[in-house]
DNA sequence: AATATATGTTTCCTATAGGAAACTTTTGCT
DNA sequence: AGCAAAAGTTTCCTATAGGAAACATATATT
């Protein structure tokens, strides 16, 4: 594929492996009680008007919370509909606060990692820092024109642009090309195919996140 | 909290009504049954083998793919356990593949919906999607001082910042503080007390994005 | 084809979940 | 403090989930 940056397709890979694992140490240990009524007093509401919500008796609620009854999966169903929770929230541990997870990373301008394409320039920035959910990068964009692209860059997520200098014209699968001047910014579907070129006299720079 | 970002806080109830939305199929008609015997024979295993891995009876296992009962949250979770599903998996409908899946929305340099707080100025970017993974915005840095925040401003996911103009100082929890100029950027995880405050002459920018 | 074996379903019974109401504890008010 | 109202727990009963075994269906094996 034509200047599809290969970083993002390693990332991905990264990310669901580490969903995966997190969900899993629920195995067992995982206090159902607990977390529901954690998540109910974090909304402020009682046994009755949580009960209410639920359709459930306020006795099974009570129960639940205090671990005296392994509850159906339809009123499991019905709490997590009621409270407005979801159900990877439910299940998932609270994060053991990630001990010490504190991470930072600092990129200076001149010293991200260079990326280069025959169509962009990528700098790759927060290097050091693995398994992160949103791979950011400053771009400088040389292509004048869509022909200059084999197909349509493709890939999987969400990608924010952010026009730094210049004006750059940004082409999508499913809509009419769209010109952005710096300071604009756009927010897309990366399944889409897209591509991006320079309309002005110097290369354009943008900063693009993906998720 | 002194200006912690409300918009992050709503995006997040907003995420998770949205999931809960996709799950929410799941009040009912999400068909559990179907799911366990999907993820069952993807695994070439037998009902009698299933259940002999998760400590069931044979019948049980097919009463539940058959929807025929509402199982117990300790099955559920000898299920999920036996068969090294995942909860989310179990839960989270397939994924209808975003049929024409391809959102766009831009947001053009003086367009963005503000959200002046004490210390930030902050202009949203991107407002016309929901469920969006990302949350971009560009932020004016009017404080001047760590002391103008009240305590650290903390919040789920991660941030990446990019420094627009202007000079900044990124105080964070457990780092010391970091000066940031023009292009430079930082990532860190939003758990971790976090504030900037300007050091040069005019209000630095920044463009934020949180995931 | 007939029989054996394995896989899936249904039945029947016991254990337990869920709801209504009684009971207990906590909170707020004068 | 004493009372009232609200919040939470326990009890009791009915509905239903879970397991063992009987039953039915599909898949070899000779």
């Amino acid at each position: 594929m034509a200047d599809s940056p290969s970083f993002l397709n390693d990332q991905k890979q990264t990310l669901q492996i580490n969903k995966k694992a997190g969900s899993e140490a629920l195995v067992e240990p995982l206090k159902l009680g607990e977390r529901v009524k954690a998540l109910r007093l974090s909304q402020n509401l009682t046994l009755e008007e949580a009960a209410q919500r639920a359709g459930l008796a306020r006795s099974t609620l009570s129960k639940i919370e205090n671990e005296q009854v392994s509850p159906t999966f339809a009123v499991v169903s019905k709490l997590v509909a009621g409270l407005g929770i979801n159900i990877p929230q439910l299940f998932t541990q609270p994060e053991p606060e990630q001990t010490g997870g504190g991470r930072r990373d600092i990129t200076r301008a001149g010293q991200a990692e260079p990326h280069p394409t025959k169509t962009y320039d990528h700098e790759l920035h927060a290097t050091q820092l693995s398994q992160k959910k949103m791979i950011p990068f400053k771009t400088r964009v040389h292509a004048r024109s869509i022909d200059e692209f084999g197909q349509w860059v493709r890939h999987g997520g969400e990608e924010f642009l952010y026009v730094l200098s210049g004006e750059v014209m940004l082409y999508t699968e499913f809509y009419e090309p769209v010109a952005l001047s710096t300071g604009d910014s756009a927010y897309y579907d990366c399944t889409m195919g897209h591509a991006l070129v320079s309309l002005s006299e110097q290369d354009a720079e943008v900063l693009w996140v993906t998720a």
